[in-house]
RNA sequence: GGCAGGAUAGCUCAGUUGGUUAGAGCGCAGGACUCAUAAGCCUGAGGUCCCGAGUUCAAAUCUCGGUCCUGCUACCA
């Protein structure tokens, strides 16, 4: 019954990017249909925050390195607002909260922790070894960050991953764990099945001073992916909040695909030392890449912040374009051009327009006096089904569907050519059901576009017509967006 | 190299266990209407279903071979 569902903590290495955008705004739906269907429910986003590139990057600006967090996680914090999520908690992982309980938690992993000394190829950019294959194959340059692989020999903690391999995959086989889409499952099982190596979890304070300390080492601290994994059940205050017995396990974590390995073995890995249970569902979903499908990058000059669109778009309608028109099942593209082509066709002339000509229809031939309206009729399983598999998508056609379908409703009654033969009695049964149909296409766009389904719902809901300022979805001229 | 997925209309994609004339949305062209945001509705054009062979009464669908693309993963000197 109680739902709790969770975004990644983007790193606050860089600023919010269009990826953030459509992971906040799909978590979003799940959690706005889970109160809809009145769950209790918790949300949560944040921040990831600690590690030697935030600290690195501090030094250069010459700000703590708790100053530079601070400030780029008021910037996620900002994007969220803007976007309408309706998070309910946004940890970051530099709360005095989580660091406390992921010591908890470290102490909770120890009969898993081990020392061992580890001699290997580093990259600092990365934070992580590498093969020596991997290595020679870059010439000894790490591609990413453009400086050579430092040969280095370090005591870590690490954690017996290796031991929780078997057990991981079955919990994927049969379904108790639960990856969407079936193609990122494949992916994942073909790694678990290999083995899972045992993994290093801290580094040594003098490398890298900003991270939660490890317990009774002061020599060393955690690494920032494996503390940053524990914010999903800190956030509910494990071990003894009310909270934490309340919502975990989680039922959907939403993900990008680039951080799997981190959510589908280690995460797993990591709550089955603590005897915890599974999240139910991870959801992952792909990349969105600039216009004609190419990879936005700074040097090509294509990337366009989530701001950006913000700008010039409401809340709603980027997260309509996110949610139908980036495919929730695999990778997709933004372009001004089909941003605007959305907008125009299916949210103002479609959507908008069937609003306002029912609206209009009912004051001009009723008074504004709707009458009787009867309730909802058109089948819902298909849109349930696609929400549950988190396909949006989907979900979003089958509301334009019935949109469509009222359209047509709409051309094949006639209600002008009722209202001139005078026949009110009939007049008033087609514009109810009119109504009865927009108030149906509101509710199913709770999740996905809040804003205007409780604006279409506040125009029919009092059994007469209220009018809004101005129109849900003015149409836009070609000329007037650009950038 | 291994594993997985993909190639269908100008674009994005759907095509369930093989079964008439291969579909949708967008875009494009034409039409009738007038409640509406010049929106909506109707009609139409547009396809060698990547290539080749095979199985079958019948293949977009199944088999084999090939080409190209994507993802994951491994490795050689």
């Amino acid at each position: 019954m109680n739902y709790f569902v969770t975004t990644s903590i983007p790193y606050v290495n860089g600023e919010p990017h269009i990826g953030h955008a459509l992971e906040f705004i799909q978590a979003d739906v799940l959690a706005r249909y889970a109160r809809q269907q009145g769950k209790p429910v918790l949300f949560s986003i944040g921040t990831d925050e600690h590690g030697g590139k935030i600290e690195e990057k501090a030094t250069e600006l010459g700000i703590t390195p708790l100053d530079l967090a601070s400030q780029m996680s008021g910037k996620f914090k900002l994007i969220a607002e803007q976007l309408n999520i309706s998070n309910d908690r946004f940890i970051r992982t530099t709360d005095k909260g989580h660091e406390q309980r992921a010591a908890l938690i470290w102490e909770a992993l120890k009969k898993d922790i081990y020392k061992s000394s580890y001699e290997g190829l580093y990259c600092t950019g990365c934070e992580a070894f590498v093969t020596e294959a991997t290595a020679k194959e870059n010439n000894n340059v790490c591609p990413n960050h453009n400086k050579p692989y430092e040969k280095i020999k370090e005591e870590n903690y690490f954690f017996k991953l290796s031991s929780y391999g078997a057990k991981i995959q079955k919990a994927i086989e049969d379904g108790s764990f639960k990856i969407v889409p079936a193609s990122r499952k494949h992916e994942i099982l073909n790694v678990i099945k290999d083995g899972l190596e045992d993994i290093s979890i801290s580094r040594p304070k003098e490398k890298i001073g900003w991270g939660i300390p490890v317990p009774e080492d002061k020599k060393q601290v955690m690494y920032v992916w494996f503390e940053a994994l524990m914010n999903y059940i800190t956030v509910l205050g494990y071990p003894e909040h009310e909270d934490f017995k309340k919502y975990w396990p989680a039922n959907v974590q939403v993900i990008g695909k680039d951080i799997l390995r981190f959510h589908a073995a280690i995460w797993p890995g990591m709550l089955l030392a603590l005897e915890l249970p599974l999240p139910k569902i991870l959801y992952v979903h792909g990349f969105v890449a600039g216009e004609g499908g190419v990879k936005m990058s700074k040097s090509l000059g294509n990337v366009v912040a989530p701001q950006e669109i913000l700008d010039q778009y409401t809340a709603d309608v980027v997260r309509y374009y996110f949610l139908r028109h980036i495919p929730s099942y695999g990778d997709g593209d933004f372009s001004w051009q089909k941003l605007r082509d959305t907008y125009n066709s299916e949210l103002a002339n479609e959507l908008g327009n069937v609003v306002q000509r029912t609206a209009v229809m009912i004051e001009k031939y009723q008074e504004g006096v709707i009458g009787v309206i009867p309730p909802a009729e058109h089948d819902v399983a298909e849109y349930e089904r696609a929400l549950e598999e988190c396909r949006f998508d989907k979900a979003l056609e089958e509301v334009w569907h019935q949109v469509r379908g009222l359209n047509k409703y709409i051309e094949d009654e006639k209600p002008w050519t009722i209202a001139k033969d005078g026949d009110s009695d009939h007049l008033r049964e087609v514009l109810a059901y009119q109504v009865s149909a927009i108030l149906q296409i509101a509710d199913m766009l709770l999740p996905f576009i809040p804003e205007t389904a409780e604006k279409i719902a506040s125009i029919f809901k009092e059994g007469l017509i209220q009018p809004i300022e101005g129109t849900l979805f003015p149409r836009m001229d070609a000329d007037s967006n650009t950038s």
